[in-house]
Formats: C-alpha cells, structure tokens, sequence
DNA sequence: CTAAGTGCAAATGATTTGCAGGTAT
DNA sequence: ATACCTGCAAATCATTTGCACTTAG
C-alpha cells in the first residue's frame, strides 16, 4: 500500500472510530479498496475484489460502508448515468474526472484553469456553493485507435 | 412562446423530420415543452404538465419522446443522483449547471473561465473530448435565508 | 452486555421494454 | 398500406431497507 494510500485509509478509520462506530472486517477492507484504488471502482467491482476473502459478504453492506465513509467526508462518489456509481477514497474532495466512453476508464485530470471558478460562481450567482462535479466524456487514446482499426475494417469490407 | 424557444422548437421538428420520424401530437407537444421552459423539468413534470391537455399520456412516451430528441442532439440531460433526471432543450450543448439543494431549482450561470478549459484536458490527456458537465451544488439566496431563520429559531428554543 | 453491523431477501424508484392496438405519412 | 407511435403493464437495474442473527467495544 503506497504512502497516500495508507493515509487515506488512517483517515477513515479515524472517522469511523470518532464517530463511535464499529471497525469491522468487512468495513475495514471496505475503506482499504476505496483508500488504495486509483480506478473508481465501482459497488460491484469492490464487492467481486472482497468476496475472495469475506465468500459471504453482501452488496448491502459494500453500499452501506462506502454511504457511511461518504457521508463521513472520506470518499467522493461519481454518479453516472445509466451506469452504477464510482467512488474515489483518494481525493475525498471535489474535483474533476474524465471518463471515456470506450472502456469506462475513469482518470483525475490536472486542470488549471478551475482554480477561480468557485469563486467566480459564488460572486455571479449568489449561491453558497457546497461542492461541483466536473466530468469529461470521451475517448482515450487506446479506444481512438480502436475505433479508427473498426472503421477501416468497415470500409475494407464493402 | 419567445424567439428562442420558437426556434428551438423549429430545430427539433426539423430533426425529427430529417430523420423521417413521425410528429404525433404527443411529439410536437413534448418537443415544445423541452424548447420553452427555463426550469430544467424532470420527465414528471413534464408528464404532469402534458396531461392537462393528453389525458391519457404515459409516462412511457415522455420517455421516448426525450431520448429520441436527446439522440438527435436537440436536448441535454442533467443526471442527477439519487433523483431523476431533468432535461435542457433551450441549451442543446453541454453548459455549467447550478443546482439548489435546497429547493432543487437548476438555473445556468455564466461562466468566463469555462473557455480554455476543454482544450486544456484534450491536450493534457490525449482523449478526444465529445461532451462534459459541469454542475455545482449549493444554496441558493432564498434557501440560504430559510436556513438562517430555521438555526435562529432552534436557538431561541434552548 | 448491547448498540451496531451483517447477510439475505424483499422493496423501491427511475427508467425501459414487450405487446396489442392506433395513426401519421 | 405500413412503418412508426402510443398506452399499458410488466420487466430492469442500481440502490435501499426490514429483519433476525452476529459481533465489536
């Protein structure tokens, strides 16, 4: 487990434990995934990675840690449409993602250009803004190739 | 109806036309609510809203009748978590979003440092960029006060 | 001990779909 | 005429919840 990763994780369960609730197995592998992965898993995947060693762990309880651990301010969920939620325990703050389109790859941008446009909303709209979600949808460069390989086959064939 | 939605309307008969498509009253009717209201309706709304005058409309067919304009690039969807979707046919191209956790009202802010930023992430990512959103969550002014007097009121309790 | 947490299955809620008629073109 | 559409009800799918049983503190 990396450095951050192992960070993220202390945090959690600190909360966890200042909140006056329980550390369990199944909690703490929980908040271990969302602490160490860099691919947004989703409810699913984390459950598929921890039936290994839990065989009879349940969905309900990977939902209820990752609301309790998001509710806490440790992980931040990406809601997409048409699709089930992804959840980052690295960046428990609000920040922008790219998702491609081709193989569902989510990846944390660096963006300067955002710095100022909090603020700048909040002088424009008067709103007392709490978060942001700033997502990007496209191709990433193995799925471009992918489609460009697929169009030609096309043409080849007519 | 304002110049724009007239001409929003026109744009999505137009495509549905192009597209060979048939313009039932249901259609027409679904289409001009989408090109005319300023508040981002929910599929709810909108089905509310048609009944008055299609006392048998189904939800089913609001449905339909948005993807269709949705596929044929004439309306944006805002997906929202743990809520249904509300639905843009005034602005058809992706824009930033502020939505009011408070009463739920969505407006669409103007918003300066938006410009460079697409072109910042196709550069720094290598992904061709085909959409983005981008929305922030917070208080508006009205429910800012609100929740003023509620805490000011829970204080005087005491 | 006992409040919290878990697994299971059933419930939910938004959205989608199959089907048996209608209706635009 | 005949695709395309509609309304209805049933089906999906991610997520939530009620409940009886377990367990961490």
């Amino acid at each position: 487990m990396s450095v951050l990763a192992k960070k993220r994780y202390a945090a959690m369960v600190d909360k966890v434990k200042a909140a006056g609730l329980k550390s369990t197995p199944q909690r703490l592998a929980i908040m271990r995934v969302l602490a160490e992965s860099r691919e947004h898993p989703s409810v699913d995947a984390i459950w598929r990675r921890l039936r290994r060693r839990f065989p009879g762990i349940s969905q309900a309880t990977v939902y209820r840690s990752i609301m309790l651990v998001k509710s806490l301010g440790e992980a931040v969920e990406i809601a997409l449409a048409g699709a089930g939620s992804r959840y980052d325990g690295r960046k428990p703050y609000p920040h922008p993602h790219i998702v491609c389109l081709g193989c569902g790859q989510i990846i944390d941008p660096e963006l300067e250009s955002l710095r100022d446009m909090t603020r700048e909303i909040t002088a424009a709209s008067g709103f007392e803004i709490k978060s942001f979600r700033l997502d990007f949808f496209g191709m990433c460069p193995v799925c471009r190739k992918k489609d460009k390989k697929l169009i030609s086959q096309r043409r080849r064939k007519k």
